[in-house]
DNA sequence: ATCATCTTCCAAAACGTTTTGGAAGAAATG
DNA sequence: CATTTCTTCCAAAACGTTTTGGAAGATGAT
């Protein structure tokens, strides 16, 4: 039922190549074909057939995204800006946005990345998270298949990536602690194996020990990046002698959960334990206590991220393919006031 | 320089028909003959493309998702958690999910909406937060075109969707609120023109007057479903006298921002003002204090509406084609206690 | 009048797949 | 032996577009 060139072609009584080369403003066909054709065009509802165009054109102008989804029910909001920042981006450029979901390092996951490198699904994609020992960047590596990561990794391997520099992120916020006074803080790291992850944790060790400041191996604690998981664990924080001052998240939903359980056990967040978080999302403005952060401008870094890929599909070379950006330290009142 | 079905019938021998229905499972061809080309295919990595398929099938097994989001900068954690359901339940069926994202009521919605209509860009839609005299549903209709909503609306149109029952949410938040003594109690409303606003409103209305309770029209005040809107509405509520005692959300993250207002104006949430949400995000539960919230199954919404639209595609009539699913009343420490 | 140059058009190939409608030969049936 | 029925294969068409490489006629230059 839908209408072709073909349709065109045979009322207007003109060639297919004719009807082609009208529409798509080619010079080589008189102004008043052009015309002839482009009324029987609107008249008939006529609209170009996507696939057919992308099978000629071999490149589908698609992006892809696979979203690693901790559990099947899953909720973050780091991801809905994200997806806000890369969609607006690629509907600039008239891209589509194919988005699939599958736990990290999961079967289905590597299944996902697999059909992506076999040409034909999508032009590129868009890692997000990135691991120690990527497996997926190296598959993407191999393949030779345009990618832009948000995050770098443990590997020798060049690859365009835009990333938050965490590391930094993390000193200013220990130190902001060190500066009220702080000298046992504890730490709730992302899962092992996440890339920033690792930085934040290298650098929560760089910055105590540039204090001359130890640390026991009890104050550091692994989360799984929820509020729930953040809360959890905070319980043998909670345990830890003599009392931890000061409590890090390695994201704001951890350092939510933390809160919440610090303060179920009759402590105030904010004066009698510090809380820090990552992320800034922005819900942590609006906790009680406002929640201390690292700002992350995470729909800025879904849009260079997503513009960066366009330049690598189009053959371009980005100007800058390792951009790092400074995270700024968002001081609120849940890292209290000076205890010196 | 990939490898297509020419290839793999060049070396082999034999015709392009034989290999594709070697490979797709025919029974007319030899089994020696499959056992030759299945062999030849994997040492070559053939991969099937999929545009080609695509455009023969006359099908694009892609279901999209046009996102509306408020501003350019945008975070809910509803869409994170509700592209997760959509997103597995359409993996699971070998669907890709195309997700794009448009102001609602944009000129880019409207434009999206126009591109999905013409066949051959996805199978289906999914719509969400469908609104009064929604242009959207009245255009897919008009076109015949396959969706599913997530919502109701107030034409009589007949589509099919998924909803909670948004009215007996609210009747149940504001019993309870009654029920604990409360007489006057605000309400923060979603923008008008959302169907579950206008529901909720309505329901908050019949709940009081059923309690012979009047309602001041200051009382009622909209918001923008943001925490910060959320935020800023609420100091007129609470120039409102005599003081309201309770004060719903209209959903979670507005009720956020409601809890950080009363706060910073030195009021207790849940001890001086009562406060309720709607959605029950993940967060909700870890807020001082925790909130109380309507809770709505968005996991599993996402992953009934997709489903039905799946049915829908492959021409089957959905079991029940209007799903309705009582919401269930969370109570956390947000309401406090009674205060009679 | 001849040749070169525009202008306007189109047939055919191509993109990579699946399906249709046989054909050729082998095997079974009468 | 003559038919019928399997088995195994394939050429060609189809999906709807874009691009290539001209061709036919009109116009201009000499």
């Amino acid at each position: 039922m839908t209408v072709t060139l073909k349709d065109i072609a045979r009322q207007v009584g003109v060639s297919v190549t004719t009807v082609s080369r009208a529409l798509a403003g080619y010079n080589d066909v008189a102004e008043s074909t052009r015309q002839r054709i482009k009324s029987v065009a609107t008249e008939l509802g006529y609209s170009p057939n996507i696939t057919a165009q992308r099978l000629q054109k071999r490149r589908t102008d698609t992006l892809g995204f696979i979203m690693p989804t901790f559990g099947p029910r899953f909720s973050d909001p780091f991801f809905s800006e994200f997806i806000a920042g890369i969609g607006n981006q690629a509907a600039a450029h008239d891209y589509d946005l194919l988005v699939s979901t599958h736990a990290p390092d999961s079967e289905g996951e590597q299944k996902a990345y697999q059909r992506a490198v076999r040409r034909g699904w999508v032009d590129g994609l868009i890692v997000v998270r990135t691991r120690e020992d990527d497996g997926r960047i190296q598959l993407l590596c191999e393949h030779n298949f345009p990618f832009v990561a948000f995050g770098r990794t443990n590997d020798e391997m060049a690859f365009p990536y835009v990333d938050e520099d965490s590391g930094t992120g993390m000193r200013l916020l220990v130190q902001h602690f060190i500066d009220l006074g702080h000298r046992r803080i504890g730490l709730i790291t992302p899962p092992t194996g996440l890339m920033f992850g690792h930085y934040r944790l290298q650098s929560f060790y760089d910055t105590m020990r540039d204090n001359n400041l130890p640390i026991e191996p009890k104050w550091v604690v692994e989360g799984d990046m929820t509020q729930r998981g953040g809360a959890e664990v905070t319980e043998s924080l909670l345990k830890v002698k003599p009392r931890l001052t000061a409590v890090i998240g390695g994201n704001d939903l951890m350092a939510i959960g933390a809160i919440n359980r610090i303060q179920q056990h009759g402590f105030q967040a904010g004066q009698d334990i510090a809380v820090g978080g990552f992320d800034d999302i922005p819900l942590a403005a609006y906790m009680s206590p406002p929640l201390t952060t690292v700002h992350q401008p995470i729909y800025e870094i879904g849009q260079q991220t997503c513009a960066m890929l366009i330049e690598l599909i189009n053959g371009r070379t980005p100007d800058n393919p390792h951009t790092l950006l400074t995270p700024i330290l968002t001081i609120r009142a849940s890292s209290g006031k000076s205890i010196l």
